[in-house]
DNA sequence: CGGTTAAAATTGGTCTGACCACTTGACCAA
DNA sequence: TTGGTCAAGTGGTCAGACCAATTTTAACCG
């Protein structure tokens, strides 16, 4: 057996992740304010340079956000370094099956998970797109915060990640080049009605219907693409 | 023009930047040693906790190797590379859920879809896997090939990345703390017996055993860091 | 009573100095 | 040559002090 290098784990570093599981745990939501440092400090039996040094560690790693006089706050996942390894080429289609296939499921959680802030998150997002839908080009940032919206009431930070970045594959030229065809208003008030579903079956806190209605969604968005498609070859 | 945000600099970060300029300047290569703390605090003419600061954001950052009793070393830039393709935050159970929900649907789509090729990938994949569990160091290259090579078999180019990128999240700091306290040959051992168990779903064609197969080592991996992680705090 | 201003309290930022644990190298004895 | 001891130097952590920035509270005035 050969031997192993022992690695001593230094105090910042066990702070540090202590503080980390609090968050992922979500003890401490993005936006949350963590207790001060001297606080911390006596809690966790260590001097408040130790618990500094550790904070340090995580505004490095982006988990945190220090605010000179007024606290220590969680930052918005949106804000954390972005999953940058997504940007690839896959099609439209492929795009819409991942989505339809993970998204499907995120809806279904947060019909299960989602707290009140959550749902009137959800709600607002709805309303912008209703809003936007009525003007004549693609609503495509009302679109992106109604799903990370619901991404994020699925209570898991790295599914919300992952529609982001499926979402944003939207920016890449294949996608734009499909969109650029569509017709609006008509298209986006087709995508409200599919919303509102969805939206709906989440309020009910019905999981099945949550997950259906966003499917069925992904499978209208991958039908007005094949239709468009057709068209314009 | 738009007012911007005022960012008072702190020091720790400027001190950082400056150590972090000399290192790309050249007067630091890797593997060089950096004065000692007193002495950088003395010549930068600020505290040594402030110093000590600045040390840990570059350790965080992969530019530092921080050894106790010894000094403070410049990284090789081939450890720098990998800490700066670190993405995300999210914590270690959080991906485990992710991955459990996308990745069982898609060993589901493997069991349906698989060419042969493919097929042949998944079972090397495998091989590699077994191979590898003898040693005494933790199989990680060959457990991605594996999870990757199922995400392939699916058949769609938008979920191999992001079984791509959610595996990678084992890069982070976190998942590095959390697996540094894992034994090894015997959770190598369970993990190919878990592994083995998708395979047969899959070449079997059953996508409804092959979900319920990566599902269960999903949660088979979560009860292992749970036990890891209690029995370390 | 409401609005404004000043003072007090709280929070993070940085410093000084002390002591402890670990590493390295030198030296000596077996 | 190997093992043990020691000294010096290094990083690790702590306690306490003071300063800067922000928030909260109290006082003052119309």
């Amino acid at each position: 057996m050969p031997l192993q290098t022992l690695e001593p784990r230094r105090l910042y570093r066990q702070i540090a992740d202590q503080i980390s599981v609090l968050i992922s745990d979500g003890e401490y939501t993005p936006g949350a304010r963590l207790p001060p440092e001297r606080d911390l400090a006596r809690q966790l039996g260590v001097s408040r340079p130790s618990v500094r040094e550790a904070l340090i560690a995580l505004e490095v790693e982006g988990l945190l956000d220090v605010r000179v006089g007024s606290g220590i706050y969680v930052s918005d996942p949106g804000k954390r370094r972005r999953n940058d390894a997504l940007q690839g080429d896959s099609g439209p289609f492929e795009v819409i099956h991942a989505r339809r296939l993970i998204e499907g499921e995120c809806a279904a959680l947060a019909a299960k998970n989602a707290n009140p802030a959550q749902l009137r998150a959800i709600r607002g997002a709805h309303a912008g797109m209703v809003r936007e839908s009525k003007r004549h080009h693609n609503p495509l940032d009302a679109d992106r915060l109604f799903h990370v919206s619901i991404a994020e009431a699925s209570g898991n930070s790295a599914l919300v990640m992952v529609v982001q970045a499926l979402w944003d594959q939207r920016m890449g030229p294949l996608y734009r080049s499909l969109e650029r065809k569509l017709e609006y208003p008509k298209m986006a008030a087709e995508t409200v009605r599919e919303h509102q579903a969805i939206v709906s079956a989440i309020v009910r806190r019905d999981p099945r219907a949550a997950r259906s209605a966003m499917r069925r969604h992904m499978d209208q968005t991958h039908n007005r693409y094949i239709k468009e498609w057709s068209a314009g070859s």
